[in-house]
DNA sequence: GTCTATATCATGATAGAC
DNA sequence: GTCTATCATGATATAGAC
């Protein structure tokens, strides 16, 4: 039982997050995820009573993806430097594994903001973010790097990662290029953000 | 007649647009864009005659926004400064007025990609692009700047500019700032970007 | 645990009076 | 053109057999 359980269980997990993940909240239909995993509506309500509540499981794990890396490197003691390159690694890996992940979370962030962040984005998010700007600021007075805003810098650092995911089907409209070519640009961009932002830092 | 029709069907527009940009098409209730037009859902179905009908509309409106800015500005005779400063100016002032105009098109775009590419990124986007990795090279082939991929360039000039619109309510906890600090921070962005760029692109 | 009905409700769309 | 019903469909959720 509990084996099947376990089986089946993660058979939904792994259907709904594929479903809401492409189709978002609204889009998803219940129907469609039990197709996906195997099973029939009524099982599916069985293990999850409500789409909600399957949603809200969903959501944890994708927004907790996202959250959980930057927590740990900032929490780190690192270099400036390497937090950025840490940063920007564990990002571009993450998001070549999973590319329609920061648009789902960004999308269902927007239509229920308050919600969503007051249950997952808690305290220790904010706290480990606050080490940043200090680490900014330290490299500025030292003349290490040239006088730039943290907020600003860290918001450069996020939108230089997560945008060409999220703009995909765009950016790709535009240069005319095919999936594996764009595939070929994001693998490039590990390495190109790395040394653009430190092109962009030096004094 | 044509008074009143314009009046209407332009309230309706008006109210299309406000529900289609926060909602997205599947979350969005024709009864909720007739309360916001102030009509019933009955007239509302007399002027446009399907939900789709009434979103192609919306959605040709937005990205026409969004594309033809781009296309008149890679047409001009400029040079790769000014293109990027006009750019970034035209866009954070279209963004500022219209915050969630990205994220809507990128998520429509996303979910029905081929329908609209097809149909409002015709042959014009493309071809007027394609000036833009000429100016990058030849700008590169000077030693005006530093080598840098054309389309990771493209890349990181439309991620610097439209993310912090698409990302906000992530960025606005991680920081723990208010909307009014945020939009100062977005409203700062202009000049800053703008210097980053260049900076990135130093010899 | 798993399946097959079925209840319930919301939504897009239409018909018809004014 | 505008409104008030009303229809038809499809989706979530439940009940109950196995």
């Amino acid at each position: 039982m509990a084996q099947n359980d376990k089986n089946t269980e993660q058979r939904i997990l792994d259907a709904a997050g594929e479903v809401f993940h492409s189709k978002g909240f609204d889009g998803a239909r219940m129907q469609e995820i039990a197709q996906h995993a195997g099973i029939n509506k009524g099982l599916l309500h069985y293990y999850f009573k409500t789409k909600d509540a399957l949603f809200d499981a969903i959501f944890g794990i994708a927004l907790n993806q996202i959250v959980s890396r930057i927590n740990i490197i900032l929490e780190q003691d690192l270099s400036l430097d390497e937090k950025i390159d840490l940063i920007v690694d564990q990002y571009m890996d993450l998001l070549l594994k999973n590319p329609m992940l920061p648009r789902f979370v960004l999308n269902e962030l927007n239509k229920n903001a308050d919600k969503f962040i007051a249950r997952h984005f808690n305290q220790k998010v904010k706290s480990s973010f606050s080490k940043f700007p200090i680490s900014v600021n330290e490299e500025v007075s030292k003349g290490a790097i040239r006088f730039i805003d943290a907020h600003q810098l860290f918001t450069d650092l996020i939108s230089l990662v997560m945008f060409p995911f999220v703009g995909k089907p765009m950016l790709q409209t535009v240069f005319g290029t095919d999936n594996n070519e764009y595939k070929k640009l994001l693998e490039a961009r590990k390495s190109h953000i790395k040394e653009f932002l430190k092109a962009a830092m030096r004094v």
